[in-house]
DNA sequence: GGCTGGCACTCCACAACGACGAGTGCCAGT
DNA sequence: ACTGGCACTCGTCGTTGTGGAGTGCCAGCC
């Protein structure tokens, strides 16, 4: 049996006022706000079907209707467009992201600003090191065996390991050893970095082929294998605004599983440039179902460096967060485009 | 009204009950779970001579006692010792902490430690550029008129701004820059670098005049002025686990107050070694009375480059949670103290 | 004077109860 | 195919009552 399209607009009716007021949804409510043009027990076997059809459910008998997770997913998939934003958001998104310092300064406004235009948490990813270059390797000597390797990619953002170097090293010598790495790795992307790097060893002068490999082990462990992906976090308190999370049940699993930034990475960390919307039980996280995470790629032009994304309760406002986060992630790959 | 001995010993079995059950202790159980060697009725007469004192209070009529702020302060002062650290949590705070990469991973290592262990929400801030050194400032050029300055502490903490400059810079120029920069600012604390820096744009030559006023100006304005200092968060997901917040009241201003960095900094970073507890009141944040904070001081040897704490319900096991963050602030400092 | 046992009193927590009302499913009628 | 009517369900909310923990006070005891 497949659905007509008062039934599809009793639907959509039904999320709407549901996301907004919070509370189970009945037949009669829904012909008063809505220009439906049918009587409340019309609507009511419309509900009827779309409850054996599993978009909504009934909390108890005798209580109104509440959206499934199959319901949002047919609201989200055909039922609404994505809201225009607003001139007072696009001025807010500027306004925020102008005058940001470094990237870690653009991060730290982005995931800011996503939290409070959509009032939920949100999540943005460091530029991914896999999908980065090289822009320079400086190599800091901090004692006579010691070196500071400070790797410096395309995207602005700036890893240092410190490394014990096997004997002492002449000045002289780190700077012929920053000039050969350099001049291999400078403009390379990191995931090509392992056979220059093993290049780079084999190819060294015999006096320099001890603290080469030092070096060249630490690159190559924990820059490049052991590529080290960040997130960054903010709004956790609108968790808390809801009011649809219980303290004691379901709040607490979701920030737990939110200070792991591996579950983190492998939601937010988006490998494709396009809107993923995730609702409710297809989260792959345990602790996340009855969660519903709007996600992203960003970066300059087409190129993707990373995710961002919302975090909120499955009621929630689906075409203006994707509305939002889509705008800010395109502020971002211009800003990441500048520079 | 002096309080006695005996009396002292009630108060402290209160705060002990009452931080172990979590609820109102009456005068019958305080007797059967203390050797008091008193009947109740004793018991409750200087119940009453510490409720006029103002150490303790009834939620209500024919409820229990329970410890106000002043008797938690007066218990932190007078009534406990410091809980030795079982070898266990020992052991845990080295294996935590050994293997860190760089500071980063050292920071993210420590702040997760210290919410596990307390099982509370963590700060650490990162070591203070205030009170750091420079040990070495990189310029990475990004393309003709722009450069990356990257600045190294001594810390182990990196900083990077990016510099357009006036006009073309040949390479060369590029490097005598860094040379001069070095020459004047590597080992010097950030905090006399004003007026060396100021030198710098006096004595540098005419034709290297232009790009090194961009770089000084980004060099005061960003890296002493606006001295930017960072603090990292774990462990919010304890404060669900209490069960002292109510979702609606006070869960949400606390975890407002602590996505503000401003006022993270302003509680934990500590400028003395030694530890501090603010309890309830005491506390200058309005949204963060109700909880109470533990802070040190950390840094290598007896210097401070930073703080750290933890941040629970004033209900907390002071003792312990005292113990704990002053052995991982000393353990972090030795780790500190040998890069 | 300080401690104790006894006792009346207070007041919260909790369960039971009932009225209310929103909302439903179904059916007969148009 | 839609509508109005109607009986029914069930959660919400306010009321009421009971049980029990805990207190304050007092008279008596050491």
């Amino acid at each position: 049996m497949s659905l007509d399209d008062r039934k599809l607009e009793v639907l959509r009716a039904i999320v709407q006022d549901y996301v907004s007021t919070q509370e189970p949804v009945g037949s009669k409510a829904l012909v008063e706000r809505h220009q439906l043009g049918v009587s409340p027990a019309t609507v009511r076997n419309d509900m009827a079907v779309l409850e054996d059809e599993g978009y909504i459910r009934q909390p108890h008998t005798s209580a109104g209707r509440v959206p499934t997770d199959r319901g949002y997913r047919l609201f989200v998939d055909k039922l609404s467009r994505v809201k225009p934003l607003s001139p007072a958001e696009r001025r807010a998104i500027e306004r925020f992201l102008v005058g940001a310092l470094d990237l870690d300064d653009v991060v730290h406004r982005t995931v800011r600003l996503l939290a409070q235009l959509t009032r939920q948490v949100a999540v943005v990813q460091y530029p991914s090191l896999t999908r980065s270059s090289v822009r320079h390797l400086e190599l800091v000597p901090v004692s006579t065996t010691r070196v500071l390797i400070v790797m410096i990619a395309d995207t602005g953002r700036v890893e240092q390991r410190l490394v014990d170097l096997p004997d002492q090293v002449p000045h002289d010598d780190v700077t012929e050893l920053r000039r050969l790495i350099n001049e291999k790795l400078a403009g390379r992307r990191l995931v090509d970095a392992p056979p220059l790097v093993q290049a780079l060893v084999e190819e060294v002068a015999p006096t320099l082929r001890a603290p080469m490999i030092a070096l060249a082990t630490v690159l190559l462990e924990t820059l490049v294998e052991r590529r080290e992906e960040r997130v960054m976090l903010a709004g956790t308190a609108n968790l808390a605004r809801t009011g649809v999370f219980d303290l004691q049940g379901s709040l607490r699993p979701i920030l737990e599983a939110l200070e792991e930034e591996v579950i983190l990475l492998k939601l937010f960390g988006a490998v494709e440039p396009s809107m993923r919307v995730r609702i409710g039980d297809e989260n792959e996280i345990e602790d996340l179902r009855g969660t519903s995470i709007v996600t992203t790629g960003y970066g300059p032009g087409a190129t993707v460096v990373g995710g961002m994304g919302v975090l909120g309760p499955t009621r929630m406002d689906y075409p203006g967060t994707i509305a939002t986060v889509r705008a800010v992630a395109r502020y971002v790959g211009d800003l990441l485009a500048q520079s």
